[in-house]
DNA sequence: AAGCTTATGTCAGAATCCTGACATGAGACA
DNA sequence: TGTCTCATGTCAGGATTCTGACATAAGCTT
């Protein structure tokens, strides 16, 4: 097929694994009237209760300001509940509602079944291998 | 759940990899007045001339739409032309123009080394091994 | 106490990308 | 030949995300 210079660029395969997977999530997340950045806010909240917006925003990769019209939509679907005021500073911290919960839950199982599609080439000691390099990639980046 | 760490998933430190390596790109690019997209598509086109529209947007990930308007700005940038009428069908084969080539050139050379920067933890063994997952778990979501 | 720094939430505007739809050109096939 | 299917380019509209900016609140330094 095409053995083009750009495919063996470690770039290159990322952006493809991740549009692949991202087509695959919202595919699957449509059932669950969820798209995949909320998909990613309510696993955040779920494991994190009391996240502010701006720490959800950080850890989802994507700005402050995505990040609450985000929350707007959650919380008018009732997925999510916000204090009115500020208990310390500003941050509003941010919890899962038990039909968040309920819905994270069930998405949950769908997307981990993905996660274990897409890693079905890789045994245990491989995905452990690949976690470490993809955290070396991220730092090396970052740092 | 420590198990279910987002952190622990492969897809959240793809997602984190990817996010890191779209800016450091963005800010090297600015210096050469393209953004990441713009340079992909000069990449494909430094390597394949004549890809189509079409063919284009595939390669890169984005709909026909969204490469047909950034190929409208390369092209009042003067860095791609197109003909005015196709020769075969619809399609309207791509190049490089000279400008186009040499902008190309000097950007390569800033984005390999974000790319060596990214893979510096990796010899070359476990990079190839790197690459060979990558394109296993692309191919294991979209077949 | 006063000022500086940092972090947060929010508003306004623009840029980017996508979904849906339509017409055109080429090849396949009855 | 006529029709069917598929791919391509393009238009219209909306959704999402970003950049830039501002005011507020807490901690720290002087």
């Amino acid at each position: 097929m095409r053995q083009e210079d750009l495919g063996r660029l470690v770039g290159y395969q990322l952006k493809r694994v991740q549009a692949a997977l991202r087509a695959a999530m919202d595919d699957t997340l449509r059932a669950h009237r969820l798209t995949t950045p909320q998909y990613v806010c309510l696993e955040l909240l779920g494991q994190r209760p009391g996240l502010s917006n701006a720490e959800l925003a950080r850890d989802a990769f994507v700005t402050r300001q995505s990040m609450n019209a985000m929350l707007q939509n959650l919380q008018d679907a009732g997925l999510v509940e916000r204090p009115a005021s500020a208990p310390h500073g500003r941050a509003l911290p941010t919890r899962l509602t038990p039909l968040g919960a309920s819905r994270l839950a069930a998405a949950r199982a769908d997307v981990l079944a993905i996660e274990r599609r897409m890693t079905s080439a890789l045994d245990e000691a491989q995905t452990r291998i690949l976690l470490a390099q993809l955290d070396s990639m991220a730092t090396a980046l970052s740092g």
